[in-house]
DNA sequence: GGAATATATTCGGATATCCGCATGTGCGAA
DNA sequence: TTCGCACATGCGGATATCCGAATATATTCC
């Protein structure tokens, strides 16, 4: 909303098949670490971990390093036009994301973790 | 809705500020000529066809030729969502997209066609 | 401190993108 | 047919993008 984001630029991030599928996720998850992005496209730490920057630095995303993860989320300034862009290209194209989901989702998140740590045994 | 457009082919198109202009401008008039465009855009007419070119190679935009001209329009089978992206990312940048409009509003002939898309933006 | 895990970055090369300039093509009018 | 306008495209060349492999940094655990 405080953001100014040229279309071309928000675009020009998106015109990528990793740095989509790691937004769609990202939209769809709320909040994920690198290992469980990297899980989930089934790509390699450095490719995925070099997007995730770029991503950053423009401003699409935010990080915070909890520990020895580093957790990428939507930013929150983000103008609401490019989360309606988000959301409306993820609801209509799951079966396309499908696969990605599918195993971040067998594989257990890190989130997942966490909160079942801090609900059982910490 | 029956074409098959995955999302990074999709943003890919739009990752160029040219293409962006005019996919919004298209998206906002309907239907407008290459030299429509050309003077919208103010930048030079191979530079416009070739990017128009691109656009339907994709299958955003269909062309038809009339006479002379060959106007350029959305896609009619351009899937549902890519419709709700281009508007929505039309209606929050109208002041981006401002001058390109008033210049195709201000070139009037074949240009006629309601420029009332912008509303009372200043 | 040293090993182990998670993440970031550098490097170099293959490929893609974008552009201006010039030229080619299609159409209508004279 | 020839001219003129509207549009498309071929041809370099500059620049950007993307990647894998290797390496660097940060943090935790022992």
């Amino acid at each position: 909303m405080t953001n100014h984001l040229a279309p071309a630029t928000v675009f020009k991030c998106l015109a990528d098949e990793t740095r989509v599928r790691l937004m769609l996720i990202i939209t769809c998850e709320a909040e994920l670490c690198v290992c469980d992005l990297t899980g989930a496209l089934a790509e390699s730490q450095p490719k995925v971990s070099r997007h995730l920057a770029q991503l950053r630095s423009c401003g699409l995303l935010e990080d915070r390093r909890q520990g020895q993860w580093v957790y990428y989320r939507l930013h929150p300034n983000l103008p609401d036009w490019v989360v309606e862009i988000l959301q409306t290209t993820l609801v209509s194209n799951r079966q396309w994301l499908s696969q990605d989901l599918e195993r971040l989702d067998k594989m257990g998140t890190r989130a997942d973790r966490a909160a079942a740590c801090l609900g059982g045994a910490p």
